[in-house]
RNA sequence: UGCCUCAUGGUGUAAUGGUAGCACAAGUGACUCUGAAUCACUUUGUCUAGGUUCGAAUCCUGGUGAGGCAGCCA
């Protein structure tokens, strides 16, 4: 366990949530994280699985998995399989043992660990018949009626947030006849649109959610999980609170917008027969990032325009890139415990994001030995044949990690970036006449250089002290520089991809413009690399940093004798940033 | 100009009537076989005007600013 899972966050929630435990209010929390599977989960859900499933890991409670898919016509499998698989990579090691799914075969909702044979996610699909009972039960006291406006007539009815709305004409139909038409709804004699329940409420009401709100309406659609059982399906705010009540939820955990439904999630609960003690709504800010977009219909333009090669894009915020980028899910979730749970919609600094993933791949990714964009340096001191193998630390700081050999030989090649010649002030890398270690190994010197018929640099000649190996004579010589490198003949080839931001400006959704001029040009690069060789046996298990270029993570469709490597993050580079302002 | 919500350094967050703290970012220095990491130090804040109180970021009133709400989406 990481320290950021060990220390318990506190806010207004979790505030709540102990004082309702205090007071005797609910036997155990359970709460729930209720995706609909319409879009793939980015990490502003990350935000919401780390609260509920955190909240539900500190008080001994539960947390449901649900999938909330009342509209036939978004929704899909292919999205219940992404958010399954993402919600349980985000909080494997950490949450598993509260997360909980349906049993198998039973009619009614009872949670089951996910590792039961057969156990799925809840689905408010499952709930329908209930939905519909319930549906009758406020229609039979008459709490909910049959309207035949049109969508445009409702509309116009339901008036404005300043501007009182004005009764349905359907309004006080008798129970017999609301009974009898919306057995005629669900029967499928009337077609789309044609009708909806509505709840009795207050066309006067200064919050429009409560004037007299549609509870169902007529979609003669199949649906992902019921398939052809129902032509009318409810709408979010009688399913979500009754969906929550049916599942025993005690803390239902919502983002700011859901705010104004509030009292028509507590009428529609309090004017129905429900089990005691009911679910309460709780409201925090949802996630905004800097330099980043977070709403589905924004990724979803982007993967349908092929500004990324798919939701799980490495420079995708969704789940499912960042885990293809390398990210880690402690470092998701230690991010998530940093930026706090409020009601203030502000944007956090995607460099906190940042440091939260250098910091966990700082202590844990194998350090490694490669060259981006190399330069060809041969060793004139060195025979032809000359073949050593040096030792290399895996883990800095952590003697378990043990270490690996690394080959060397007279021919390496270096990081252009690491010549110059004709440096700036303070740039202690190699320079003509100068010296410079070589990590792991030697002190060389560049004596000459080798230009091609343009002049530029492509070869550097250099000899190496000898005696100055890491552990040699004159190991402790003090030169300012190391550099990484590789051994020519040794390399192996593989594609890295250097992701960066996506976009290029703090806000890319900010103002009335198109977010999609602000995308970075240079959000991917892709050089054919050189690395040590022992990168060939890399694995998804494991993470890489580059030393002194950044962290590494496998590719996923990886495969062959050429692998390719996306870049996670650089690591933090203070040189270039103050060469940068010079 | 209806209703709901919010306002603490550049950013995010803590302080629940009693010394305004933390993290990120930024900067300076030390150290360094990663210009990383680490360590030390520094800069920057309670939206505003009143009121209550011995004492207010906190409670009250007014103002200002920001966000949300008028889908048969969630």
């Amino acid at each position: 366990m990481t320290t950021a899972d060990s220390v318990p966050p506190s806010d207004f929630i979790r505030d709540i949530v102990s004082a309702d435990l205090a007071a005797g209010k609910h036997s155990q929390v359970v709460t729930r994280f209720p995706p609909e599977p319409n879009g793939y989960l980015h990490i502003g859900h990350a935000k919401s699985i780390c609260l509920n499933f955190g909240i539900a890991r500190e008080f001994n409670g539960v947390c449901h998995l649900r999938m909330d898919d009342t509209n036939p016509t978004k929704e899909d499998v292919e999205y219940v399989e992404s958010i399954t698989e993402d919600v349980q990579w985000l909080i494997r090691g950490w949450a598993d043992h509260v997360l909980r799914f349906k049993k198998p075969g039973s009619g009614r909702p009872e949670a089951v660990s996910p590792a039961e044979a057969g156990a799925e996610p809840f689905y408010a699909s499952d709930y329908f018949e209930r939905l519909h009972d319930y549906a009758v039960e406020l229609i039979k006291a008459g709490k909910a009626y049959v309207c035949d406006l049109t969508p445009e007539e409702t509309d116009r009815y339901r008036g404005a947030p300043d501007k009182e709305g004005i009764p349905s004409p359907y309004r006080d139909r008798s129970v017999e006849e609301n009974l009898d038409l919306f057995a005629r709804m669900r029967a499928g004699e009337f077609p789309d649109g044609a009708r909806t329940l509505r709840a009795k409420i207050d066309m006067a009401s200064r919050n429009v959610w409560l004037r007299d709100p549609l509870l169902y309406r007529i979609r003669h659609a199949e649906h992902h999980h019921s398939g052809r059982q129902w032509c009318i399906y409810p709408l979010y705010d009688f399913a979500h609170c009754l969906s929550d009540s049916v599942e025993g939820i005690s803390h239902s955990i919502c983002t700011l917008e859901f705010e104004v439904h509030r009292p028509l999630y507590d009428w529609i609960l309090e004017n129905l027969q429900v089990p005691q003690p009911r679910p309460h709504q709780y409201e925090f800010a949802r996630l905004n990032l800097s330099y980043t977009v977070m709403s589905k219909r924004k990724l979803m333009q982007l993967v349908r325009e092929g500004r990324v090669s798919g939701w799980d894009d490495p420079r995708m915020p969704t789940i499912c890139g960042m885990r293809r980028r390398g990210v880690p899910a402690e470092a998701l979730r230690q991010f998530a415990f940093s930026i706090g749970v409020t009601k203030y919609n502000g944007v956090t600094d995607v460099a906190v994001l940042e440091h939260s993933i250098r910091t966990h791949l700082n202590q844990h990714a194998l350090r490694r030995l490669g060259v981006l964009r190399p330069l060809k340096v041969t060793l004139t001191n060195l025979p032809e044949n000359h073949s050593e193998q040096l030792a290399a630390i895996n883990l800095p700081d952590n003697p378990e990690a043990g270490s690996r050999l690394i080959p060397f030989s007279r021919h390496l090649l270096i990081e252009q970036d690491d010549f110059m010649e004709i440096p700036p002030p303070k740039f202690f890398r190699l320079r003509p006449g100068g010296e410079v270690r070589l990590k792991y190994g030697y002190i060389i010197r560049c004596d000459d250089v080798v230009r091609d018929a343009s002049g530029t640099v492509v070869e550097l000649l250099c000899t190496a002290d000898l005696d100055s190996k890491t552990g040699g004579a004159t190991s402790n010589r003090k030169v300012k520089g190391t550099i990484h490198w590789v051994s020519a003949p040794d390399a192996i080839r593989a594609q890295v991809r250097l992701y960066e931001r996506l976009f290029s400006v703090p806000e890319p959704d900010a103002g009335d413009g198109n977010f999609l001029q602000h995308l970075n040009p240079d959000s991917l690069q892709t050089v054919e690399a050189f690395l040590e060789p022992s990168l060939a046996a890399a694995t998804l298990e494991e993470r890489y940093q580059l030393e002194r270029v950044g962290y590494f993570y496998l590719d996923k469709e990886s495969q062959g004798q050429n692998p390719v490597f996306n870049r996670t993050i650089s690591l933090k580079d203070s040189w270039s940033k103050g060469t940068a302002k010079a």
